[in-house]
DNA sequence: CGACCTCCTTGACGACTGTCAAGACTTCGC
DNA sequence: GCGAAGTCTTGACAGTCGTCAAGGAGGTCG
């Protein structure tokens, strides 16, 4: 309000706080998923204590879905520099496997948390809002990719956004199972695959 | 060991209690979930009281494998009748969309759970084991459909068996949680994803 | 200095969990 | 009909959980 004012609005310091505070909970939910992690546990692993939580969230289940909703607004945009600066079909289906895979081996714990969830959402309603929306933010993602690669092979998606994203989230939550069940070649087989499936996804050009 | 002997044999006995057992187990878990199912309310939803569990089975884990591994042997016969009497591609096609739609309708709670339990085992290695082994049982139900498919229609699949497995188990899995979310025509959807994606996975007969 | 406000810790609460031991009831061989 | 084996119930155990109230620490402002 004076002259300089304050360096955050402290309203923004609050917000501030909860997203470090989702920030440390992630990992622990990684570690040991929505079921298995205690407030204590979260906040163990956090500068905090159990207490503190109450105080930046209503529930558990608040914080969950906050931090599951901070995560994937981060995620939803991991593809878009594979879309952005491939030039050729081939090129983008290479950059998108890597990609993939890349995803799989560095960010596993983050991944069956978000299946963990969408599990969870099937069973409780309170948590299907924030799930089927960033579910839906996921489709867009696959589609922005999808499309870009219709494009660039001059021909129309064979497919809808729905099926495309279903399509290929199946194929990823099975790597990620092999992945995480210590399967070898998983790495080179997802990347099999969605060489393999790409061209499928497309039409002949209609316009 | 007598004449007319006895109507089970003692193993047996044991054997088909076990099998109840897990039979009434599979509603409270279907309804409640992996983590919130209570050894308690699994008792209480059965007839029997909650210390049996522990003469019956050594752990609440073993019991609950032993849940799915049960439902899961008779589920993965489920598309065996469509197989055998369809006679033309497009036959097969409806029949099996038909089928999808049916488990998903009737079936819904039964495989929020498998789903749940998938997801745990990405936790959990003690589940592991017996989530791959069933997930591999599926692949080969969902296999004997794609190649019965191939033969009815003089082509050969495009697909290796893991990879048409990932595809429908996704769009399964999206259309399930679509139901239990309430969303309309989501039976609708699935049978048209199914009609449009089956012709997909079929290439020019090779041989 | 003292009153206030924000942020955080501590400790406790009631409820719920898986597990298991002790014993009651049932069944069956003899 | 008796004893033994098998089957099931009951009650308690140690532990964990989410939640929240009481209060301390640190800063700011009158």
């Amino acid at each position: 309000m004076t002259s300089v004012a304050a360096r955050t609005a402290p309203a923004d310091k609050h917000e501030e706080r909860r997203r470090e505070l989702a920030d440390s909970a992630l990992r622990t939910l990684g570690e040991l998923g929505y079921a298995r992690a205690s407030l204590r546990e979260i906040a163990n692993n956090s500068e905090f204590s159990h207490g503190v939580v109450h105080y930046y969230f209503k529930d558990k289940l608040e914080l969950i879905v906050f931090c599951v909703r901070q995560y994937k607004t981060t995620c939803v945009t991991r593809y878009d520099g594979v879309v952005a600066e491939s030039t050729r079909p081939d090129e983008l289906v290479e950059a998108f496997a890597d990609k993939l895979v890349e995803t799989i081996v560095e960010e596993a714990p983050m991944h069956r948390l978000w299946y963990d969830l969408r599990s969870q959402s099937m069973f409780e309603e309170k948590l299907r809002e924030a799930v089927l929306q960033i579910d839906k933010s996921l489709e867009d993602m696959i589609w922005r990719v999808v499309s870009k690669y219709a494009e660039l092979a001059g021909a129309e998606p064979a497919l809808s956004p729905e099926v495309a994203y279903g399509l290929l989230d199946g194929l990823f939550q099975q790597a990620l199972l092999g992945y995480l069940c210590g399967k070898e070649d998983v790495t080179d087989g997802i990347r099999d695959q969605v060489r393999g499936l790409m061209p499928m996804l497309l039409a002949e050009a209609t316009a």
